[in-house]
DNA sequence: TTCGTTGTTGCAACTGTTTGCAATAAGAGA
DNA sequence: TCTCTTATTGCAAACAGTTGCAACAACGAA
């Protein structure tokens, strides 16, 4: 079964209206091999019908991500961009300096976040998060010399 | 030493110049006890001087997250809050359904931060960061009843 | 102290995103 | 199939945040 179909399944279960202009945003979203921006949703579904408001596009990527269908990341920069679990769960570390944005396996983390749903009842929904700091390059020239200087 | 004059210096020596406007809005983050809106610096500087523009506000909120002197964490909701480490470090657990927000330690993260280092050669800044998921009352509610029932 | 360089600022325009509301339409029930 | 309820949409306005640029001013050198 198609991607797209699993979450207009798990729309409809829980209760939600399946619009010709959801399934559009859906179908963009879920067959996207990476994270796209809002924007890039709205021009790939532009593309094929123009009777897609780009207000139902941020409408529908957030229902997403409040259904834990999607998830959201603001890479810096101006870049938030959305995911499905279908790219693969994965972290971005963000360099606060450069923006550089390199990818790390979320693995290492899930012991934390079983500890942290013992600890808080909260299950993390961690497909796509950013973790801010300072690349390997930045810190070797920071290390170097003063910056400004 | 007052935090601020921490920040002053750190940056004086980074070849950045210390201007009144920097200064009024470093002193405002610096004191607050607890992360901060933009809107919310601003408000504080204009409680004490008009001659800082909201746009001068951002950058300089901006410069400190680059210079790894305060974070940026989205709490969402449109809330996207500033902190120094003087808050102490800790993580938001955020409610993707709800929007709830709740700290977090970010200690059992540590071992995992040098696990990246080691990897990647980045070094996380996590003073705040969010994660998101699900908190325990909407994933009741969720097992409960399926959801717009 | 003065002067020159250049980083910084305020302003208004712009961008990305959200919101209020009337019109539209999905979908359940008869 | 039809009707009614109400969720959803498009639109334009509004909002939070960013940007280009001329004017201002911090600061180092003389």
């Amino acid at each position: 079964m198609p991607h797209c179909h699993t979450f207009i399944a798990a729309l409809r279960q829980h209760g939600y209206r399946i619009t010709p202009q959801r399934e559009m945003v859906i179908e963009v979203i879920a067959h996207s091999r990476q994270h796209m921006t809002a924007e890039e949703v709205y021009a790939e579904v532009q593309k094929r019908t123009h009777a897609v408001n780009i207000a139902t596009v941020y409408r529908t990527l957030d229902l997403l991500v409040e259904e834990g269908l999607a998830s959201r990341a603001d890479l810096g920069g101006g870049q938030v961009v959305y995911a499905t679990a279908a790219h693969g769960p994965h972290i971005h570390l963000v360099c606060r300096q450069c923006g550089l944005v390199v990818d790390a396996d979320v693995v290492p983390f899930e012991p934390l976040f079983r500890q942290i749903e013992a600890a808080h009842g909260f299950v993390c929904s961690p497909q796509h998060f950013a973790i801010y700091g300072q690349c390997a390059a930045c810190r070797a020239a920071a290390d170097a010399v003063p910056e400004r200087g």
